[in-house]
DNA sequence: ATAAATAGTGCGTGACACTCATAATTGATG
DNA sequence: CATCAATTATGAGTGTCACGCACTATTTAT
């Protein structure tokens, strides 16, 4: 046939076709929630039938999964576009930090549905395989961080990646229930967090982010003055 | 009647059957999670009929509810126990943390259900009333530590506590899922980050817990030498 | 054109949370 | 102790849904 609109291939069609259930049943998840959320209504968004689901997606689960899957692939893209062309490290950071609390907060919806396949089919192996992806943006920029000397060669990655989204994911939950917290704020304690307890003296010379009363910055002002000291002495 | 069984007043009969729903919805609810915890199974394990736990419990998500209650009461007490006579901040801080993050992982059964209950009744105002009694430990520690000096006045109290809780979070469970990753690692981190970000001089000078390496350790001698210097040239 | 393969349909079914009419238990009262 | 009202218990019954399945429609290959 050469009907214009059936000028698609099959498997574009049912590409489509694919794309259309995502869509639909994201909104209705987000809507109603796993529980909530009813198969019927989610096949006539897609205007298809209740059964065609079922050949896309096995059970009502493989198809949060394939939503949330979707999700995090992009929002990992995403978070490496929005650390890309900052040199300097903490700035990398900073902005790493501002673009995860803020899709944590706007899009805490599809990330509450992470959690909730996590509880509802447990050991996905799949949910932990893209997560890992997203937090390597981390990774990198921390380990690129050390090799510049700018981050304490000796620390541990793992650890600091825990207080980085651990504390970021338990600051938007609170900011959410407790509305009044601004995000910056937020932002600008991490980056605190990270200058005082992983940043090498390089970072601090010069540095003025730090206000008055910081041991480390004190104690680097006080080297300086050892170092000419004894440069006086020879 | 004198009968000893029925010994019992109906108040604390009733109290007892709370109890002993209560106990067996625990165990389903943690067997097979929410979804695949099933009414009848409860019943059966409580020696009850199926229609006597909606007498107590309106439907399935109050009964949870009153487990997860429960339990994070209970968990308070225990954390207050495991911080008490701890007169040094940093030891407490340390107790905390290990009590915290060693519960985090022997319950995470428990407190998985705490995060689906969120998911399937957002919004629920108790929940958030038994966290913040439970987030009271710490507090409470920090705040003491601040008056007595040891931790810098001006930290804001809800950003360290977004630290401590939502690291020990985050690490408890990569642990979970890494296996291999110990848990005295993960404390000494949460006391190593706390110390830089949030101690002040009083805490550093004299303090031998940061091991060789560690940035403000070393200033830490570097100082000692330049007062030493300093001296010698009077 | 015809067959083979693939995609779509929607009614049927079993599982399960919750209801309700009825029964059993309790403790107060004369 | 007998009676009664209030409380608590029971389990068969009901409505809602996720999912199965027998069948139809459409596309691609021959």
């Amino acid at each position: 046939m050469t009907d214009p609109a059936s000028s698609l291939t099959r498997r574009q069609k049912v590409e489509e076709r694919e794309q259309a259930i995502l869509d639909a049943a994201l909104s209705v998840f987000v809507e109603h929630g796993y529980r909530g959320a009813r198969i019927a209504e989610i096949a006539r968004r897609a205007g298809i039938a209740e059964g065609t689901i079922y050949i896309y997606y096995k059970t009502k689960v493989d198809l949060m999964n394939a939503i949330v899957a979707r999700f995090w692939t992009d929002l990992t893209i995403d978070a490496r576009d929005a650390v890309r062309g900052k040199d300097d490290t903490f700035e990398a950071l900073r902005a790493l930090a501002h673009f995860h609390i803020t899709a944590l907060i706007e899009r805490i919806d599809v990330i509450e549905l992470t959690q909730t396949l996590r509880t509802v089919k447990p050991s996905r192996e799949d949910v932990r395989q893209y997560m890992r992806s997203y937090v390597a943006v981390f990774d990198d920029l921390f380990s690129r961080g050390q090799d510049r000397g700018l981050l304490q060669a000796d620390a541990i990655l793992w650890m600091a990646r825990d207080v980085f989204y651990g504390t970021l994911e338990y600051s938007a939950r609170t900011v959410l229930l407790n509305a009044k917290r601004d995000l910056d704020s937020v932002v600008e304690n991490m980056v605190y967090v990270f200058l005082s307890t992983y940043g090498t003296p390089a970072v601090h010379i010069g540095s003025d982010q730090l206000p008055g009363g910081d041991v480390t910055d004190r104690l680097e002002r006080a080297v300086a003055k050892v170092e000419q000291l004894l440069k006086d002495r020879e």
